[in-house]
DNA sequence: TCCTCCCCAGTTGCATACAAATATCGCGCC
DNA sequence: GGCGCGATATTTGTATGCAACTGGGGAGGA
């Protein structure tokens, strides 16, 4: 792995986590010191971040990470609403036993008790997952792009058990569909999940001010 | 401007043109003397390239225009049918008089008789001022984005003059749509309208082996 | 004859040094 | 005391040199 690799991965995670705040500014010689590499790798890895659409990128200003103002985050979810609703429906007619099984997998190891700490990580690979099956290549670069976004503002909330329980249950619908090769029952599920998820941030941010 | 972005621009116009065929490797010292700077610019400029998805970059190993396959061109249409057709259907419900017009204006530049070098420019134009007025801050940056792979795979062929006057007619019908502000009219048409661009290129792709 | 391994030419990855641009702080002026 | 301006310090942009890796060609063996 490259050391440009490395910076990359270091920050990103940094910023998904919630470590680095919106708005932080990254100077590339303290992150050079820090990781203990040139500022060559530092730059590269802010060019691929702001690429990506974490950072903001000013020539002659250097790099912040970037601040997503609320209507930027409900579109993503409109979005993603689209692009993963057909990718469901794709998914539901292509799928092969195999495959289904393992979906199903990987939601009874979200579902299992002790898997708090992992559910994010898990989510993702079942979407994920579910656009690669859905053979629609572009769909999962941008929608996964996408996901990281919210993640982004998700991490300063925390979600009940009962939201953790029906987005479970979302899943399943999802998997059924798929059992039956039901493209349009798949599409409707799969939107309603998502636009669930951002009805909820949305009603969770107004009532927090 | 840096020399990052114009060595950025020099690539990317050579691709979109058509100057560079995909497969063809893009080696830092030769790009470097071609245009008089160092290489390090080079580099930079070569992994916003790879981010944005013009070319492959393996460590080590250099970038090369990227090869699309023809089922990611067409998974491209898919997922912008239902980009645009949602952000079509926003814009509707979202317009002012004076974007319409603005629009108008774009439409009749593009009918001109003598402007078959500029409607590509023009459609890229038109596409990207609904996309802005419909608010998802996304669906512009990725939208634009997958119409440029499209255009990757257009360049190689040249369409009729019914084949343009049948999308002329699909823009009017778009302003239409945003005049009598019919939110669904103006989805249905975009859909139609980038779907038909899809069976079109398909069709010829085909009949031509 | 074909396959495998190794070596070498060529290219990319990284570090360092210097140039250019910007932001900050202090000074003088209003 | 507040505001504008300029020198300075900090940060980014670019060039160059060296180290590390990849890919291809040739020698050796099966």
């Amino acid at each position: 792995m490259t050391a440009t690799e490395r910076v990359y991965a270091h920050i990103r995670d940094q910023i998904l986590a919630g470590t680095l705040r919106p708005g932080a500014r990254l100077g590339e010689a303290g992150i050079a010191a820090d990781l203990g590499v040139s500022r060559t790798p530092v730059r590269e890895a802010l060019r691929k971040l702001s690429a990506d659409g974490y950072t903001d990128l000013r020539p002659h200003a250097g790099a912040a990470v970037r601040l997503w103002d609320p209507a930027e985050v409900r579109s993503s979810f409109a979005i993603r609403a689209d692009i993963e609703g057909q990718a469901a429906a794709r998914t539901a007619q292509t799928i092969t036993t195999g495959q289904l099984a393992g979906l199903e997998q990987l939601c009874a190891r979200m579902e299992a008790p002790g898997a708090v700490a992992q559910r994010s990580e898990l989510n993702r690979e079942l979407h994920q997952t579910i656009l690669r099956i859905s053979g629609l290549v572009h769909a999962e670069r941008i929608a996964m792009q996408l996901a990281d976004i919210a993640l982004l503002t998700l991490t300063f909330h925390s979600f009940s058990n009962a939201q953790a329980e029906r987005s479970d249950s979302d899943h399943r619908m999802l998997l059924m569909a798929f059992r039956i090769r039901d493209a349009d029952y798949a599409q409707a599920v799969m939107r309603t999940h998502i636009l669930t998820a951002a009805a909820v941030l949305d009603d969770v941010s107004r009532s927090r001010g």
